[in-house]
DNA sequence: TCTGGGGTCCTAGGACCC
DNA sequence: TCTGGGGTCCTAGGACCC
């Protein structure tokens, strides 16, 4: 049977859904309808946009921009801070609200995700019928607009919503692919960025159609294995199916901006310590220990760089992180100053076999447990500032 | 008073083992 | 004495996505 595979994505979703939240909240206008961007905060150097308003997007303001460059395309332009609780709440009714049709769900992000209306076509008929009445739906409990496309698999689903914007239904059933798909700027097919865009026009590889009859011999000299998945989604090839079992966390991470360059590693252990809580904390809800811990630096530069340790034994312990942490960073720090660190937990697992060593006291880790434990409970029932550690506070005052 | 933060997947190269 | 080759694990970095 052929598949009916949508994929709904929310109109500029971080503003929009800001836009609900002030209209909730007594604002008097819609700031859909204004110059208008979800920005992070100058002063911390996080200055950049996160989100546009239609209007805003065409005075050329693009998404990663400074809002310094932003302001001086749009004099008038007003700027909205982040409302990450929030826009979580939303994103949840929405998929919460798809649910009521099927379970067949797979959340793609935090504003995006795919249905498969194969099984349930039978029951509720005609999928742009179907889709139009979810739209519907969606803005008039929600208050926000969504875009659909509709395909016979994800990746033609992901390029039909992205057709035109907002509050659209596009279909790209693979009997259009050649009428709507081949003829788009090879840079529009999802999964090819900017650096295999450059890499593909200089082949005279211009349109998703060229990159459809493109030899795979000679691309796999370029691109090796990517040679075919690339040539098989110019086609509209695609058979990965909808998975609506929750997708386990490959690995969680963590980082911040510094307000300021910093040239001295010893200024950046209290971030890593206040890092470490944090992924900890994210690690114990979830449940789960880490084999691999990361530290990243980005230098001033710009240029990212990690160095990572694998544990004996996986851990979920604050002091462990953080331990191993300040170890790699004395291994990697190489005298450039640094703008941005982080920490990631990577190769996560659910149980663990203690390996017992010889060079390690085991007293001391249950009472590093307990303390998380106490920790972790406060921190759920007074909200995360209640608790600092004693480094972090000392360092306050 | 320039340039966020959270992820995934892939690859190259080195270490190590047989 | 003149140099194999396969396989796996690990690390670092790159590309891509929202």
């Amino acid at each position: 049977m052929e598949r009916v595979i949508m994929h709904i994505d929310v109109n500029n979703a971080f503003l929009s859904w800001t836009a609900v939240y002030l209209l909730n909240n007594g604002y008097k206008y819609d700031i859909r309808n204004s110059y208008a961007v979800i920005g992070g905060d100058e002063q911390s150097r996080r200055g950049v946009v996160l989100a546009k308003s239609t209007p805003a997007k065409k005075l050329g303001i693009v998404t990663g921009e400074t809002l310094y460059s932003a302001r001086k395309k749009c004099k008038v332009l007003k700027t909205y801070p982040m409302q990450y609780d929030f826009y979580k709440e939303m994103s949840q009714k929405l998929f919460n609200l798809l649910r009521q049709y099927t379970s067949d769900i797979e959340p793609a992000s935090i504003d995006e995700c795919y249905l498969d209306y194969t099984k349930v076509k039978r029951m509720y008929g005609d999928e742009i019928e179907f889709a139009k009445k979810i739209q519907k739906e969606i803005f008039d409990t929600l208050g926000f607009t969504v875009n659909i496309g509709i395909a016979n698999n994800k990746l033609c689903a992901k390029m039909a919503s992205d057709f035109s914007k907002p509050n659209k239904i596009h279909t790209l059933y693979d009997s259009e692919i050649e009428e709507k798909m081949w003829p788009l700027d090879v840079g529009d097919l999802f999964g090819i960025g900017k650096q295999t865009k450059a890499k593909l026009k200089n082949l005279n590889i211009n349109t998703i159609y060229d990159l459809a009859h493109a030899d795979q011999t000679f691309l796999y000299k370029y691109f090796k294995n990517q040679a075919k998945s690339m040539i098989e989604s110019a086609n509209g090839i695609n058979n990965d199916p909808v998975n609506s079992n929750p997708i386990e966390n490959k690995g969680i991470g963590n980082e911040i901006t510094l307000d300021h360059d910093v040239y001295n590693k010893e200024e950046l252990y209290d971030k890593l310590l206040f890092l470490s809580e944090k992924v900890g904390l994210r690690l114990r809800n979830l449940n789960k220990y880490a084999y691999v811990i990361v530290v990243v630096l980005k230098d001033v530069y710009f240029k990212r760089y990690s160095h990572q340790i694998k544990l004996l034994n996986p851990t979920n312990l604050t002091n462990e992180i953080y331990q191993t942490s300040l170890k790699i960073l004395n291994e990697m720090w190489k005298d450039i100053p640094v703008r941005l660190i982080g920490i990631r937990l990577d190769n996560l697992t659910e149980n663990f076999n203690y390996q017992a060593s010889i060079f390690e006291n085991i007293e001391d880790k249950s009472d590093f447990e307990k303390l998380d434990k106490v920790v972790d409970e406060l921190k759920t029932k007074y909200g995360n500032n209640i608790l600092k550690k004693a480094a972090l506070s000392n360092k306050k005052k």
